[in-house]
DNA sequence: GTCTATAGCGAGATAGAC
DNA sequence: GTCTATCTCGCTATAGAC
């Protein structure tokens, strides 16, 4: 009884910090939906990383209540079920990932479009690596209509790539036997950095964005 | 009650057509000891299918089982547990790994020790889809011991490529800013066919390998 | 909006008959 | 070597108090 009382309060007391963190003042936090706006993104913040550390079907609803730190029912306030849990982390990172392609530059070079785009990846899929992972992992674990609805999404973003790739080609600029298997090739070699790179290692993200670009450049045969 | 002796009567009936397609004849089945022999492979079997499909804290032993077409309590007679499944699966691939690779050539030449090491690892991996899955995915399902292990395994695998790689910087021979990093995209690439390459697609494997191999001796600044 | 309590199910693993 | 039966546990999801 003791025990959980404790529990309760110090739940309680990092909800106000977290507010405060937030920069609101203290005593907002007892207006009007506000555990709610606050609870939702730990929701999402604690599934996302929990997923992305032990897999989807390895953790349960109970833990990632714990980590929020609610009680596992106030979970469901928030979604209707864990499959769509998972497939809300899946949907916003890949409408993320194509409204960041979107606001790029238009680049009429192939050349630079693929300097371009190849910075991009590695810069934006680094930043997220728990969504990366699971987006990359738990599509076996989407139910077939979400599935169906991720892998669109992954297409369109390979296509993306394999336009530059094309046109490139038609233009004479790169050498290349296939413009759909380059653009697998190049997105599987860019996302590996992500399985290996940790910050505070010997290299700079800017110095491995050089390195690989390095290679994508030859690669592709260009100039 | 009929309907669990006509399950039994087909398992048996499968288990015998099994020894005869192994080439035994139809009555060694009854040799002591002749279940145990065939019952070992079809649970892995089993397992590496189903892990592969739905993840390993997905798959629960009652289904390996029925897969098998035994009760669940005989799959404790092979393995004493269910992580020792999945790290005997992931072990015996990496040690076949690097058997086959061992069992290579020697190639002196930098240049003809890349082009095997890129041909090889698309055949090797490509034969044994479910296993390479496996190994990339359930690595964070492992017990820290048997994850220590199966890493171990896996740096030796990509220091091998490296080292091709400084030879031939070394040799001048390649144009690379960074062997290490290079063997970790090239591999990133190479198994990144598995992902996308079906049985009776458009190219053939050997189409595939020639256009990987293409981009690889570029990506190395090679000639 | 969150809690407590629980229904209903399936998991991993083991014991003992055959 | 395999089966049946079972122990014990933890899971998803829901109901109803506050």
């Amino acid at each position: 009884m003791t025990a959980k009382l404790c529990a309760r309060n110090a739940r309680r007391a990092s909800g106000v910090a977290q507010w405060r963190a937030d920069g609101h003042e203290a005593r907002m936090a007892r207006k009007k939906n506000s555990s709610a706006e606050i609870t939702r993104p730990r929701i999402r913040d604690a599934a996302l990383r929990l997923f992305a550390r032990h897999g989807f079907a390895a953790v349960s609803m109970r833990r990632i209540a714990t980590e929020v730190g609610v009680q596992v029912g106030a979970l469901y306030l928030y979604t209707p079920d864990k499959q769509s849990l998972l497939f809300d982390l899946m949907q916003t990172h890949m409408q993320e990932l194509h409204a960041a392609l979107s606001a790029l530059p238009v680049q009429d070079d192939p050349l630079a479009a693929l300097e371009q785009f190849t910075r991009f990846h590695i810069r934006h899929h680094r930043a997220r690596q728990d969504a990366v992972f699971i987006s990359n992992m738990e599509l076996r674990n989407l139910e077939p209509t979400n599935f169906r609805q991720i892998e669109a999404m992954r297409r369109a973003y390979e296509a993306h790539l394999a336009g530059i790739l094309a046109r490139g080609k038609a233009a004479g600029q790169f050498d290349l036997p296939n413009a759909k298997l380059a653009a697998f090739a190049l997105i599987a070699m860019l996302t590996g950095v992500n399985t290996w790179y940790r910050e505070g290692g010997p290299l700079s993200l800017a110095r491995v964005e050089e390195i690989y670009w390095d290679m994508v450049r030859k690669a592709v045969g260009a100039q």
